[in-house]
DNA sequence: GGAACCATTGCACACGCTTGCAAGAGCGTA
DNA sequence: TACGCTCTTGCAAGCGTGTGCAATGGTTCC
């Protein structure tokens, strides 16, 4: 009938098992420390008490103590994009492997709250802060780098002194589809882009249109809205009305070039790769759906998890601080001739 | 040229923000507090010196005297799968709103694994747990409610005492999913499933079989694999090859239907839904996409989320404890004159 | 002017843990 | 037996906070 306040938690501290085990609270600490002196019945004893009593050491006190807290923020926007998605499991599972753990914190709201994001992180201590969106304010990241946090930018282009750049050869992926359009006999190119305008968005854009440059070609150039499908939608709106047809278009992203290939379909009845060939970046899941079967450039969430977390765990910051990684086109039906 | 150890983190601490404001550490600690007695004029100087210094107030150490981390832990599998990342994102979203974190921990790996993110929960002295994925086992979801922490299962049937649990009318839903298909003139039926078991599954499969039970029609029912895609392109090999091939098929998950519906398409050529009806469940984004434009049913994530956020800040524990919300019916067009 | 009251502030303890240090125990050797 | 060595263990300090308690100073009221 009482009104129970339970915000009161009672977890059983090492304490309570150095009392039931008969030993010092030293030995349960060193009993649960690797490497730490105990001695063989010790630490069975210890061991037994905290089973019967659902002893767990404390992370908090235990991060307090040895100014490590094992916790690295993940800090995203617009998680729920397949893309995004996958990379936070990629990088999810890397951490625990290395004994760390995810915070995840998202940054939908505004514009600053990526500076938000950053400060939480400090405040909770984190070991590293991993940047997937948006771009924190320099003073901030300043702050991180001098208090001895890791910081690792993936696909933001930007320089931060002491962070670590993942990037991909976005340049030259975008070459690369140049010649894949080339080679299929496509003579009209467009390349659809978002118009947020991040940098990786940006060079796969410059570098598609200078790789048209050098073979003497003109790319008809449009962007609009965040790099969803939706947009991909209007993109193809605005491309497919145009007098000179495009008959290739590079998306700059899988998700533009879903909505763009519905739209050329349904819409414009088009097919594809027939009338129109098109190809996309990030070889997200649906890219392999039947219906799509979408020829793109894959971006190896593994290997940056990978590049992310070992540089994190290395005790020794080395000088060099940026990684490219190539992104692997995979041949699939939306263009002619694979 | 130094080999330089960068673990050695240096965070500002409040005794130094004191020291530079002329004033106690007290007085630090009472600025950061809303709602402690300060004067207008100490805490003036006290923002001022924590701002030039970069001061934060470290969470690990608040945690550990209020004894309240403003840790909550959400526990996942496959969290790139649409429906999974969108859930994620609406909690962290209201997570942040109620001025909690998420940690997110990843149960890619093994079965028990559960278990051990709990662990990993209470280590970190989390002040609640949200379960999307899995199911522990019963005795440390006691330790975890006997040590004051809170528990909330989404979609996860079991009965756990002292837990929140967030479920969907899953049998009602499919009930809806057989009119739907029975008003649309279909007359063979079939409920295309994973093979995983969950109890939300498998009651969306119960309800379909028992509203065609009390129309005089048995179900056709088919199980195989994980609810991704891939299964459904199994599914529909395997149901569409039947002698008595069904017109309509409740998939228990817009991901299976995806895979179902291409394969119906592309391989056996059909018409959707002239020769076969489709519902999906979930209304993950691609369900919208105009190549499946599936009828499913809506998870409310953004009421789960609500849900279940307010019930952790709320100081005093109801009685009741469990959550049951309605799956919107999308129309769409994969059923024939929604 | 004195009493009563209030807001503010500093002191010191507590939170649960790690770890340096010194002491104790056990043992082999001279 | 005395000595030196190794392994183990307890003590106590300290990590960065929040907060009860008492002291201080200022204001109001009689």
């Amino acid at each position: 009938m009482g009104r129970q306040v339970v915000n009161r938690k009672i977890f059983v501290s090492a304490k309570e098992v150095a009392h039931r085990a008969g030993v010092s609270r030293s030995a349960v600490s060193r009993t649960f420390t690797p490497g730490a002196s105990v001695s063989e019945e010790t630490r069975r004893r210890v061991v037994e008490a905290a089973e019967a009593l659902g002893y767990h050491v404390n992370h908090l006190a235990r991060g307090l103590m040895r100014n490590e807290s094992g916790i690295v923020c993940l800090i995203v926007s617009e998680l729920d994009t397949p893309y995004r998605a996958s990379l936070i499991r990629a990088l999810t599972r890397q951490l625990q492997s290395a004994s760390k753990v995810a915070m995840l914190i998202n940054t939908d709201r505004s514009d600053n709250s990526v500076d938000q994001a950053l400060r939480q992180a400090i405040s909770y201590r984190a070991d590293a802060s991993i940047i997937l969106s948006g771009m924190p304010d320099k003073s901030i990241t300043e702050l991180c780098v001098k208090s001895g946090q890791r910081l690792v930018l993936i696909n933001r282009d930007e320089q931060r002194d002491g962070a670590l750049r993942i990037n991909l050869h976005d340049r030259e992926a975008a070459r690369r589809a140049f010649i894949a359009f080339l080679r299929a006999g496509c003579r009209s190119f467009a390349f659809a882009n978002s118009d947020v305008g991040t940098p990786s968005l940006m060079a796969r854009e410059e570098g598609f249109r200078a790789a048209g440059r050098e073979h003497g070609f003109e790319i008809t150039i449009e962007r609009y809205g965040p790099t969803r499908y939706q947009s991909g939608v209007v993109l193809a709106q605005r491309l497919l009305t145009r007098e000179a047809r495009p008959d290739a278009i590079f998306c700059a992203n899988d998700l533009l070039a879903c909505g763009l290939m519905d739209t050329a379909r349904h819409q414009f009845r088009l097919t594809v790769p027939d009338d129109l060939c098109i190809i996309g970046f990030d070889d997200i899941e649906q890219s392999s759906w039947s219906s799509y079967n979408l020829t793109t450039f894959s971006q190896p969430v593994d290997r940056i998890a990978e590049e992310a977390v070992s540089w994190l765990a290395q005790p020794i910051l080395s000088d060099e601080n940026s990684c490219k990684l190539e992104a692997q086109l995979v041949w699939r039906g939306s263009v002619r001739g694979g």
